[in-house]
DNA sequence: TCAAAAGTGTTTCACTTACACCCATGA
DNA sequence: TCATGGGTGTAAGTGAAACACTTTTGA
């Protein structure tokens, strides 16, 4: 056994995707306050601690840089080569999460976290290391994953209109949708459930029925050997 | 930042699968002859070098441990809980790989990896630290992989009969697969080829077409957009 | 000539796709 | 009353599932 790989150092990124009808899709970045890439944009994360879990290390750091709580979170990949931070070895595990279009608009607000800012990801600056390869990962893992996972809900209001989903759907799948055959097939999986709200119009058009995701009847759908698919 | 996180230690491990039709799904272990777990069966693996891409460490430790070589090979995930090893804090970066079955039959004859061995994972043995889990999570890895992308074939021979095909699928998805039906949608997938050949008979029964996957095809096939799914 | 395994044709059924129309609202 | 966006019915097309039959081999 080598002693050679001790001064490899263990980071965790996390890769935050959040949405909103006017941005689109956006990811969380932080600017850098030093050396290397000072001033790059980044994404936010930072050493494990010894006793700390990975997970409990993302979370860590992105209450501590953004002030952000996801409440979506999964692991995405681990970087390891060699050069990809110029000072010495770094690991980096990363993650994906998400949060809802609340947390969205409270960090926006937010004074606190005056480094932290999201970017559409149409419109990304510069990154710092291998970030920008990070994150090319994590959109295509975004754009998978709502193809076969319902995490698109994890990016709306507990409650939302119809037209959302599926505008959200159009921002990440790139393409048009028919309105009626979503509807259908979403549907008819059986784990939305109206909540009898409308929604309060905003400008022009009937407004629409407000829906709500239900978590435990998808669990059970789950049990049943059912297989979600757009 | 802190210093604290030098003390995490980087490790590779490799689940590595074979087939053959008397064993089924079988997976690579090592008898560890340190403490702890001494004599205790173990997933291939250790400590990354400062040099070495995470994949090339991988590799190294197989062919050091086992003499085998991959052809297939991504990364799992990442394991990194604080009590994971009893030592020390090891974060393990787990990799997924399968072998041919001419790959499968030499280790079987070879003696110079001893210590190497194919379990059935359906009877698999006690395994160090949490192996058991981390085999768990590429055991579900490759069942869900099998469906929607051609890795059935690495762990075939370069040319097989159809019906082996068949049975690996039949023995991964744990379920009947109804013959016409299998053999019409991979087919109609249009990257397999005949070589022309019949399989020498094994006892009863007609011979059949001996078939080879074209990678190349296959490739082509994913430009235009296709999607395997079985 | 019989059993075993490979190879194939065709109907049925369900689901997706496409298209057209109606409804509720604000200006 | 008209423009805008939400909501729904249904016919046509496509592909999966089920089933039954033929072919080729060894014993």
């Amino acid at each position: 056994m080598q002693n050679k790989s001790s001064v490899i150092k263990v980071a965790v990124d996390a890769i935050v995707f959040g949405y909103s009808k006017q941005d689109g899709v956006s990811v969380l970045l932080i600017q850098r306050k030093y050396e290397p890439y000072k001033n790059s944009w980044a994404i936010p994360g930072g050493f494990v601690l010894e006793d700390e879990s990975l997970e409990e290390a993302v979370k860590r750091e992105l209450a501590e840089e953004t002030g952000i709580t996801v409440n979506y979170l999964e692991q995405l990949y681990t970087f390891g080569e060699p050069k990809r931070d110029p000072r010495q070895r770094i690991i980096a595990v990363a993650y994906f999460g998400l949060v809802k279009a609340s947390q969205y608009q409270e960090l926006k607000a937010s004074t606190d976290a005056e480094n932290a800012k999201w970017f559409s990801i149409k419109k990304l600056p510069t990154l710092a290391f291998d970030h920008k390869q990070i994150l090319q990962v994590a959109i295509e893992r975004l754009r998978a994953k709502v193809r076969y996972q319902p995490v698109g809900f994890e990016l709306l209001d507990k409650k939302f209109p119809f037209s959302d989903l599926e505008k959200l759907y159009t921002a990440l799948l790139d393409k048009e949708i028919n309105r009626r055959n979503f509807s259908k097939k979403i549907l008819s999986f059986d784990f939305l459930e109206e909540t009898g709200e409308l929604s309060k119009s905003e400008g022009k058009g009937r407004p629409s029925k407000m829906y709500q995701f239900n978590q435990k009847r998808y669990k059970e759908l789950l049990k049943e050997g059912f297989h979600f698919e757009i």
